[in-house]
DNA sequence: GAGCGATGTGGAATCGATTTCATAAATACA
DNA sequence: TGTATTTATGAAATCGATTCCACATCGCTC
């Protein structure tokens, strides 16, 4: 309510000194500083933190956009960088895009605006909306777990392709010959998932195994999409069903596990299945899930670290270890 | 970078007309019209959020603070906050407690330096600090799930007293007579999840059974909670076991659940374990949970309609229904 | 006792928008 | 034709902080 002005009128000194006071400047007589003091606390004042913002053109709040936070990945590496974020003394703003792309654009617009210093974007709907904004604010923005290949644009990298190989291969190791394959986007050449999509092609094309339509599965995220592709499976003639599928979340996994035990299709025995995130559920289901586990403290830290530097702060760089591992439970 | 006057320097008009075409104002020449156009176009200009904000006095921000947001119904929670929130054109700041009391005032500070329009809380740390905040500025702030008995304190309350004793009661009526109960909180008369409390209090009176502080659990809120839980409970000579246990989040629930099975103790068989919260894994765990459902959506449609209507605009109530329900599965 | 650096202070400009107020032309109305 | 009313516009004040600049005082040195 009340002002620095009101403040200073009261203490009967200027709203320099007023200023210099909050902002634990040196150089200000022991009695004013008493009578600042007296004035603030009679006032109940605190300084406007949106003017401060106009005259320093920067506020201290930085935007996470994920697709989706209910997804239990996107919940955990949240979590770890508002942690780290609030730690550094930063606001955070989240924003789900639902994979909209008018939303994205919209959330990207508030770094022009100036809403935010800088922007964590750990999904990416549209890549040349956001290649459009970073070449504008190369040293706002660091993409996290995305990839667009620009030399503008920063981004914490993990190294999927190799992962998927791996987990395929995994697979390949316990006698699977028929593996299926769902990914969260589409399975093109370009875009959302584009390296794990090639995994799964490069490792058909060594194996000499053929490239089955039905055995890939497109647009697949939720618990939901999982258990609907149980019944896709259970669709297909038994002599053409898969013996194994590699699915790109825990979450498909899950579903899908789930609906498959209860048509009587055994897993691993049946169908085996791959989760991939390495959720803090993954443990505890009916059938603990084999997945990938990515290591989301250390890319939160990454994230930051990139971010934070960028913008100017001196930090000590963590050099987490980004690397993506393969941890065998029942499901596989 | 370009500012207002730029533009209308550029234009050749006045900075006022320039405000009144962002602002869609009437009474614009078509022909300033096009010169202001080309002048934003030309310069690839955005307004500064921060300056319409200081000159508003409103930020367009609300702030949400849970207390973790990996406790997935928290998450759940969030979820429905933002969405909702985002639909009627509000940026969402969350803040994580982590059970740390400094850190919630820190955020309920937020309010008075005018970071943020309004405050949705849904996890309560001190309730002092939240009452004296709440007193200045009683129409910014909403309480969710939390009830601090206050006039001026605006909150969404839900019947968690009767939803207990349901729980207890369908224990009861399964034949459990030993029923153990863990709650997030202490077990005092006061603060966090008292109602909860009392209900449980009340039921062993109701049904003339002791009450015995071995089977009463505080502090109790992850999945490791859960599993350490357990091994208390193994540790406890069989005949002085309880035969259920009431759990105040799916969470304790999964991770007691797990532990149990692998120390061969049957659920529900051996013991039978109630949740809380009805989180959307609670279906597809091994031993589906049975549990309290929260209505999330509608809490977060209740609470997002008491603040915005708080803060002046008009919407139509969407009068939810607010009742917990239980949701039997196998777990008891 | 003139000159210099350290200490202490406040008026006014500034950040970038919105809004008040004053003003004027065009149009409607009687 | 004279008076309202509508349409159209911009200079300047405003929001609430920070900071530049100008200035004053004190103690110290040469």
């Amino acid at each position: 309510m009340a002002t620095i002005s009101e403040i200073a009128k009261r203490a009967g000194v200027g709203t320099t000194t007023v200023s210099r006071y909050l902002n634990h400047h040196p150089y200000i007589s022991a009695e004013k500083k008493a009578k600042i003091e007296a004035a603030i606390k009679a006032l109940d004042y605190t300084p406007s933190a949106i003017a401060t913002q106009l005259r320093h053109q920067t506020t201290n709040n930085i935007g996470v956009l994920v697709s989706r936070i209910t997804n239990p990945f996107f919940t955990a590496l949240f979590d770890a960088l508002e942690r780290q974020l609030h730690n550094y003394g930063y606001q955070v703003m989240v924003m789900q895009t639902y994979d909209d792309e008018h939303s994205e654009r919209a959330f990207l617009n508030q770094i022009k605006n100036k809403q935010m210093d800088g922007l964590i974007l750990a999904s990416v709907e549209n890549a040349t909306s956001v290649l459009q904004v970073a070449q504008e604010f190369p040293k706002r923005i660091v993409l996290l777990n995305e990839n667009i290949a620009d030399p503008n644009i920063r981004a914490i990298v993990l190294n999927h392709y190799q992962a998927t190989l791996d987990g395929l291969n995994y697979l390949y190791a316990k006698g699977c010959r028929r593996i299926a394959y769902a990914t969260g986007g589409d399975f093109s050449q370009k875009g959302h998932g584009q390296e794990r999509n090639n995994a799964y092609r490069d490792f058909l094309a060594q194996q000499h195994l053929p490239e089955n339509p039905d055995w890939i599965f497109q647009q697949q995220h939720t618990i939901a999409d999982g258990q609907q592709l149980a019944r896709q499976l259970q669709a297909l003639p038994k002599d053409r069903r898969p013996d194994a599928i590699f699915t790109n979340s825990d979450e498909i996994a899950m579903g899908l596990i789930g609906a498959l035990m209860k048509a009587g299709i055994r897993v691993p025995a049946d169908m085996a299945v791959m989760g991939y995130d390495d959720q803090p559920m993954a443990a505890y289901l009916e059938v603990p899930l084999t997945t990938i586990h990515q290591p989301i403290e250390e890319m939160a830290q990454a994230a930051v670290y990139q971010l934070l530097t960028c913008l100017g702060q001196t930090l000590t760089d963590p050099k987490p270890d980004l690397t993506l591992k393969l941890v065998p439970r029942s499901s596989a």
